[in-house]
DNA sequence: ACCTCCATCCTACAAGTGTAGTCTATATTC
DNA sequence: GAATATAGACTACACTTGTAGGATGGAGGT
């Protein structure tokens, strides 16, 4: 599984997404995960795999009839990387700010706040 | 300050970004500002401002010899929409998850975890 | 054996982006 | 006032992205 410069664009995303969660898969197989999110033509889903093969983030299996495609990218490496960029980009690099801003706007539920408190509390415990 | 469907590209961010510290701005004035982040021909940003009269994002004062320039969008909805459909594409929605791969990661200090901590006490208590 | 359907491969095409350059009018410098 | 530098308007141009369509060939049904 490579480190990866993985640039997936948006649409890209949600077909890594689908391999991650199980492969190796066909294209047929690719394409009925992706609908029932995305009301895209097979066509649509078919251009987005072949680019993400040529990207490099996915790999194929020629062997048999059907090609398989499964991930050479990992996926905590492209959500930490993405993550990193996005947070730079619109936070100057502050995760705190981040949270500070979600915070205050209310966009966190009472349970997520809870949730997230025993997480940094297992992390301080460590 | 308009709610503003605004798609601001990874460059026109560090734009806006100085016109949300101060506004308004001559070009000449946003050139020497963005110039100490990124090394690009003045050129380059005073497209990047065109673009961003032209989206919608940034509003021109033509009366005085040089125009000045100032937000059009507000900033904290520009970055709360950009965090939301972050999150989304790469956390399908859930920023506890993303938290939680940050914290495994160690990719938050010590006091960042502090801070966060105080965060959510203050929220939780309020 | 033939027809149909779909997988692959290739092509398409407009909009958005990064990254400037040209041209013209005007501000600033000597 | 003449020369120089710059702002603003417009143009450029290759690459990415969203969103497919066409051609070709083999897998499967009858």
């Amino acid at each position: 599984m490579k480190k990866a410069e993985c640039k997936i664009s948006d649409a890209e995303w949600i077909v890594m997404k689908v391999l991650w969660e199980e492969a190796p898969l066909t294209s047929a197989m690719i394409v009925e995960a992706v609908s029932s999110n995305k009301n895209w033509s097979p066509k649509t889903i078919h251009s987005l795999i072949s680019r993400l093969v040529k990207k490099g983030a996915l790999g194929v299996n020629k062997e048999k009839p059907l090609y398989e495609y499964y991930p050479l990218v990992d996926k905590r490496d492209c959500m930490l990387d993405e993550t990193r960029s996005f947070i730079q980009k619109v936070y100057d690099g502050s995760i705190h700010l981040m949270l500070a801003n979600f915070i205050k706007e209310e966009k966190i539920s009472e349970k997520e706040i809870e949730e997230l408190e025993r997480l940094l509390n297992k992390k301080n415990n460590k």
